[in-house]
DNA sequence: CTATGGCACGGATT
DNA sequence: AATCCGTGCCATAG
């Protein structure tokens, strides 16, 4: 297998790799727009209908996925099971109804937000309830919020509102977080759920959210501190923690407003590239990882153009050849970014195992050099490759890719759990000292600075253990 | 005086 | 070659 993907490598051109490159820093979406305008423009290039298992060979359904090569050869291995997953439906949302709205502003963006929204979580969704999504993603306002209630939508197509709540939830967990919730409110507090999985939040932000939004956006931390009988300080290191990174208008955080601006250094989340599962969600089960190809079918060199070509006039038969050319390069270089992103994929999810089960600090410090020396490939192949893509884990989080080779997030992981476990609080030098006894080497500088990543206070506006709350 | 955050520099990584 | 990251030095806050 590997020996002939080789020889493959032997005869690559500087096109092929130039293209493959390129191929191979685009993200699915981006690469489906590719292939779309590649096939319009290139008579010779050929969409089949049917596809063939890379594996087995054997013909299957456009978006089948063989049942044979699917599964693990040996039921015990944990050895991942990597494969290209079609997925046309996912990227064209054929589900989502065409009529624009009228009052719809969000159309300057490259996409609009409720086709965005129904993207992500259409995979997930029987087909009636695609229609039902799309029905409430077209009742949001401009901050992404929910212009009418789950009863009415209940009602207007009734059906059971506990089937209507499930949709909006899915809605709500989908980036951005928090769209489609009633109020700001609600939002919010989704979104802090959210914060809450992958670190440590203030004790008292969800409090402060709950009962009083109206005097937080007012910015009367002292009326709040009074109200809820709590110091001050922890009010506003709540208000600040949710000010820095809390919405209370999903609908803006990707479409460039610029008003009520959110950071989105590290909190932008994408949609995936790559979906990580585990066989019949079981643990124990090995991992099944999807990469997505939005394009079902196979793409080949149209047989009959080819072979069309001896029966053209004198003057165009250059164009045709040069068609053909593009067609069966492309087709090609197709293959071989698949290829690339299977090895790749494989061994990183070897290498990663215990942090797609286990969450951030079994994190291993992988650097995307010596995965290239492993895989032969050039460092810069690697780069491009997990550059701009996002992986969906088991978990259901949705995280960049480059979050798999982060030098430093085992360190801060490690960080989070001494401040959480200690119970005085702990100065940056203290801190750094005991990293270096656990084995990391860090300055006292550096400390504060992934404090700071973590959205962890300072030690003297920290409270630790709620012990006495 | 101690603890932190800002700026900026150099080395590693991409 | 460009970028990211850890770190040292310094100003500032408590």
């Amino acid at each position: 297998m590997y020996q002939k993907q080789q020889q493959v490598h032997q005869h690559l051109t500087t096109a092929h790799l130039a293209q493959t490159m390129t191929l191979l820093s685009m993200t699915a979406e981006e690469l489906g727009e590719k292939i779309a305008s590649e096939l319009a423009a290139n008579p010779a290039l050929e969409l089949l209908d049917e596809r063939r298992c890379p594996g087995c060979g054997r013909s299957l359904h456009p978006r089948e996925i063989c049942p044979n090569c699917s599964r693990p050869k040996q039921p015990e291995s944990q050895d991942p099971i990597v494969f290209i997953s079609p997925r046309d439906d996912f990227f064209t949302g054929t589900s989502m109804p065409v009529e624009e709205r009228p009052e719809d502003n969000l159309s300057a963006a490259t996409e609009d937000l409720p086709t965005y929204v129904l993207r992500q979580i259409a995979p997930e969704l029987a087909n009636q309830d695609r229609a039902l999504a799309a029905f409430i993603l077209t009742h949001l306002d401009e901050d992404g919020l929910l212009t009418i209630t789950p009863l009415e939508v209940a009602q207007y197509h009734h059906i059971l509102p506990s089937r209507v709540q499930n949709i909006i939830q899915m809605i709500q967990h989908a980036d951005p977080i928090g769209v489609g919730s009633a109020n700001s409110q609600e939002a919010m507090l989704i979104q802090l759920e959210s914060l809450e999985e992958s670190g440590t939040i203030p004790t008292l932000a969800r409090k402060v959210v709950t009962d009083c939004m109206s005097l937080l956006s007012r910015h009367q931390y002292a009326m709040i501190a009074h109200q809820i009988h709590e110091p001050i300080k922890l009010v506003e290191e709540a208000a600040h923690f949710i000010g820095a990174n809390l919405n209370p208008f999903p609908g803006r955080s990707h479409w460039g407003d610029t008003r009520d601006n959110v950071k989105v250094s590290d909190r932008t989340y994408h949609r995936p590239d790559i979906i990580i599962n585990h066989l019949n969600n079981n643990i124990h089960e090995p991992l099944v990882v999807e990469i997505i190809m939005p394009l079902a079918g196979t793409l080949r060199v149209d047989p009959l153009f080819r072979s069309a070509i001896k029966d053209v006039k004198q003057d165009k038969i250059e164009d045709w050849k040069s068609d053909v050319e593009r067609a069966s390069l492309f087709v090609k270089c197709l293959q071989q970014r698949n290829h690339t992103m299977e090895r790749l994929l494989a061994r990183v999810v070897v290498l990663q195992k215990d942090f797609i089960d286990n969450g951030e600090g079994s994190l291993k410090p992988v650097t995307r050099a010596s995965l290239a020396k492993e895989l032969e490939v050039h460092e810069s192949t690697i780069s491009r490759a997990v550059a701009n893509k996002a992986i969906q884990l088991p978990s259901g989080r949705i995280i960049p890719f480059s979050k798999f080779f982060d030098r430093s997030l085992h360190i801060r992981t490690a960080l989070q759990q001494i401040i959480s476990r200690e119970k005085e609080n702990l100065s940056d030098t203290e801190l750094a000292e005991l990293l270096k006894k656990e084995g990391y080497f860090v300055a006292r500088r550096t400390v504060a600075k992934y404090r700071a990543m973590e959205g962890i206070l300072p030690a003297h506006l920290r409270q630790k253990h709620p012990s006495k709350q």
